[in-house]
DNA sequence: TGTTACATGTAAATGGTTACATGATTGC
DNA sequence: GCAATCATGTAACCATTTACATGTAACA
């Protein structure tokens, strides 16, 4: 088992435009890398389902987005060459780089689309049964717990795998990075919250009309 | 200048395919046609900043959509003449747009993938000191007050129109979506108190850097 | 006279997903 | 042999935004 993870030092560097347009995606990489260098690959694994804490991408959209910003000279990359392995890019943040981070960071405020295909839903469930609403609404909080579930565990990991005190201090470098990951299980908390309670009050609907029809009335 | 809103009947029906593929947002309209009949223009406004609840659109997604939904036969429309405003298409659901949104209500689970911009950003801001951190997380906590505002006031407003006593009973017609409008705003309400925590966190730290700037004692 | 609201579309470009494509290594 | 993990890319398609395009009426 020869391991010599060998480097070949082949950063490379492109130049920029005045202020290139950068897509959401491209900033996104930009705070990964900003606390370590990654590879592609490590990448797509932070971005994809179910990691997706902040904005969620898949490997497709991460490799031509890495070459972009090398084109911009945001990142750069280093060939590293393994030999029981394929070999791998790892990028990294440069100056510029930074400086673009910073600078869309400060710029704001920031407008979110609203797009949450449940919530469409939850609002179409007035075309099924009580029933049929409550298994769609159970499913649903299964999953999100699961997400929930998951989420903590990350936390938790990640606080033990860095050596991070509980409460964290607010002037480590990770602050921010746990603040948002907070942030997306609450929000997930809060909507598997809305879900139990609309299951409850449609359950209780059910119920009572099941008392209805049980009293010889025809449902629906 | 004549006063006659005519209608001209022109209820149109394609044929619709086996299973034809309709994107969320065609099932956002489906929802909002189910409890009224809708022009484009309305629809646009309904799904359309700042009144984006659900699913966010556009009026140049809106109008194709509904063509999408009129060949597929899950929607049919009116041609009303109106001779002090251009004419409009009043476009409703029909019994396969109702079948077809029944469908999709009952599969699932959902994923409902993450793709916050501000939360990315809140992962970024400790590349900024922590007084320009305040600043950013400052305009977006009054951006999105702001938002809930709004919402707590169409709702308010919503009830008053439809007459819908306080708290909503489970078996109305729009039970559903005043839960799915609730939530919403629940989210938006979470986002908030996250960035007013990090807030304090990072304004209490910039503080203690100042007293140890000055050498002096805390001010206040 | 200019702006807003009403009303409906299309075109071009960007953003994002799914599928295609390749290939080595480890473990079952 | 077969699946999973590591590793990187491209092509085709679908979804969304921004800009182009048009026209009337009410209001200030």
């Amino acid at each position: 088992m020869s391991k010599t993870p060998q480097k070949k030092a082949s950063k490379k560097r492109a130049a920029s435009a005045t202020h290139p347009k950068v897509p959401t995606i491209g900033y996104a990489i930009l705070t990964s890398l900003a606390h370590h260098p990654h590879t592609g690959y490590e990448l797509t694994q932070l971005m994809g389902p179910p990691r997706n804490y902040m904005w969620e991408a898949r490997h497709s959209q991460v490799y031509p987005t890495l070459q972009l910003l090398t084109r911009y000279g945001y990142v750069a990359f280093e060939d590293v060459q393994q030999d029981s392995r394929p070999d791998k890019k790892v990028y990294e943040i440069t100056g510029p780089g930074i400086e673009a981070l910073r600078n869309w960071a400060k710029k704001g405020p920031t407008h979110v689309p609203v797009r949450d295909e449940f919530s469409v839903k939850m609002a179409a469930l007035r075309m099924l049964s009580p029933g049929e609403a409550v298994a769609v609404l159970t499913r649903q909080i299964e999953l999100v717990e699961g997400e929930i579930a998951a989420i903590n565990l990350h936390l938790v990991d990640f606080a033990r795998r860095l050596d991070i005190p509980e409460p964290p201090p607010s002037d480590h470098r990770q602050f921010c990075l746990i603040s948002a990951i907070r942030l997306s299980r609450d929000l997930k908390i809060t909507a598997a919250d809305a879900y139990r309670k609309l299951l409850d009050d449609l359950s209780r609907q059910e119920e009572s009309a099941r008392v209805v029809r049980t009293h010889a009335k025809r449902p629906r």
